[in-house]
RNA sequence: UGUAGGGUAGCUCAGUUGGGAGAGCUCUUGUCUGUUAAACAAGAUGUCGCGGGUUCGAACCCCGCCCCUACAUCCA
């Protein structure tokens, strides 16, 4: 049973018995623990229903109120449970239209929106005249009953009653008609403001929350990586360096990796997630300076291992993000269908048989560049793969030297690497990387040898081969790469809140 | 870094033989008791990216620079 129908059914059973008790918030996906806002009533009988055993696997919190909110404020997500009564909102005024003696304010609260309707017969001449007055993204609290309506957006509408303005804005920049990359991006923290950029954010949490609820709940342990760290971990990437105190330099980390091998052989399953930082000179819709990587690595794992991690793990985000963010995904308007069909297993296909079907493709024309045994796949290379499967395709064993020094060679052919890449469906690209890591230390050397990397940088890690090495291995995925592919985005900078990129460092 | 396209009103853009700087939206005012990016009427808005050159005359042609976008290289 999925966490979050087993949550709907819990809460059904509440209300059923509880009519003191309220909601408020948003439970889905938390399995364990499960917060409910009772007053004292409601309270004592919730001690009751628990001693009687009947939920014991829930671990349930009681308190008066929701933290943090004043008890007079009500939350627009939540407006369907205040039917005809008289509440309170916060927020912000999205957008206005009038018609004479009606006004229909569309109000907005960081949760959702709702439109406000104003009748000037029913109000006061002053809040007749403050709605009249009031520009797009004025802060407002408006008073008014809740009702249910086909003709509002959204289902209810709030009959205004009063309202109190706490500042008029000035002429707001974003208006509600087409705006270009450029405009959009200056104004990014303004536009994060917008229905789509709220709703793809909104995801963003989900997603995030997913990754962490997967890997707390296998048995992972999570150990958070330096981000200041002494040298390259990979060597060819560049990396951006900054003054370490007096005459020493550090580099900001692209990878926890090679630390995680580390922990891995401390508490056997670990992940990290955190920022990673780039500081290559590409420009296109799939790169940050900035992203953020979280990193399984398992002790004891082999190729076969992390490649059934890879599909397990994105096929609960995207489980995940369908049970609970279905109403986002509709707002973007994202062809759901697509991701219906991701489910195990995953293609796999060998790096052999990737060439074979790149060089056929190209006989028949469907893709330009003619592809040569031994090289990395390029972006159309790659798009090209992808779209000949309907689900996420794990491409593994390329040639050894077009991968990362640390990577395990295949027993059976030397020059192949154990490693995967994970190409999402539709043209999103490389996903995931990773694969097993070589755990010989004179192979390790002769790597780092042949790659030209300062073997005294590595000492540490070459450590981990000469205190009781062990095979393992892990993957590295982008948060936003994966967001892009989910919501169906064309350029990775909408699904982070302030993209970093090459020539935009601000807002 | 390379290739291609672009920079004109607050926003999105049109503007060719080189000669009067324009449209829609935003904004302001007015009409309308159910608007859905409301509609209708009227009004306001300019360093044509910056610098130099050609010309009687340059948004338009030439040179240099700056900035943006897409793609490629690189990678998640």
């Amino acid at each position: 049973m999925g966490a979050g129908k087993g949550d709907a059914m819990i809460l059904s059973i509440f209300k059923d018995c509880f009519e003191t008790l309220f909601f408020k918030g948003d439970y889905s996906g938390c399995s364990r623990f499960i917060r409910l806002f009772a007053d004292k009533s409601g309270h004592r009988r919730l001690a009751a229903f628990f001693s009687r055993d009947r939920c014991s696997r829930i671990n349930v919190l009681t308190v008066d109120k929701e933290p943090g909110v004043n008890m007079d404020q009500t939350y627009i997500r939540d407006v369907s449970e205040h039917v005809g009564e008289e509440i309170t909102i916060k927020g912000w005024l999205y957008n206005q239209r009038s018609s004479g003696k009606l006004i229909f304010p569309q109000i907005r609260d960081g949760s959702g929106i709702i439109q406000g309707v104003v009748f000037k017969k029913n109000v006061p001449e002053r809040v007749w005249t403050d709605f009249e007055g009031l520009t797009q993204e004025s802060s407002i609290i408006v008073r008014g009953r809740v009702r249910a309506d086909e003709r509002a957006p959204g289902g209810y509408e709030l009959d205004v009653s009063d309202v109190e303005v706490l500042q008029t804005a000035e002429a707001y920049p974003i208006t509600p008609k087409e705006h270009g990359v450029e405009f959009l991006m200056d104004h990014r923290h303004l536009w994060l403001r917008s229905r789509r950029q709220h709703a793809i954010l909104t995801v963003r949490a989900e997603v995030i929350r997913a990754v962490r609820d997967y890997f707390d709940s296998n048995g992972f342990l999570l150990m958070d990586t330096p981000i200041f760290t002494p040298a390259a971990c990979e060597g060819t990437t560049t990396l951006f360096s900054v003054d370490y105190f007096e005459d020493t330099t550090a580099y900001l980390a692209q990878s926890g990796q090679l630390y995680n091998e580390a922990t891995a052989a401390a508490f056997g399953k670990v992940y990290c997630f955190g920022p990673t930082f780039r500081a290559e000179k590409s420009k296109t819709r799939r790169h940050l300076t900035e992203f953020w990587m979280v990193e399984p690595e398992v002790a004891y794992a082999d190729l076969d291992d992390i490649m059934e991690l890879a599909e397990d793990f994105i096929t609960f985000i995207v489980h995940r993000v369908l049970e609970n963010r279905r109403k986002e995904l509709d707002e973007m308007e994202r062809d759901i269908s697509r991701l219906e069909k991701i489910e195990p297993p995953f293609p796999r296909l060998q790096y052999d048989d990737a060439v074979r079907m790149l060089q056929e493709g190209h006989e028949k024309g469907e893709l330009e560049s003619q592809f040569e045994w031994g090289g990395d796949f390029g972006s159309p290379d790659e798009t090209y793969l992808s779209n000949r499967f309907d689900r996420p395709v794990m491409v593994h064993r390329y040639p050894a030297a077009v991968k990362a020094f640390y990577m395990k060679p295949d027993p059976e052919r030397a020059e192949l690497a154990l490693c995967v890449d994970v190409l999402a469906p539709e043209g999103y690209g490389e996903v995931i990387g990773g694969g097993q890591r070589a755990d010989d230390l004179a192979y390790l050397l002769k790597q780092i040898h042949e790659h030209g990397l300062p073997e005294d940088a590595f000492d540490w890690y070459l450590d981990l081969r000469k205190y009781g090495t062990f095979p393992h291995g892990g993957f590295g995925m982008g948060i936003e790469r994966c967001m892009a592919w989910l919501c169906g985005i064309e350029h990775i900078r909408e699904t982070i809140p302030f993209p970093r990129m090459l020539y935009r460092l601000k807002p």
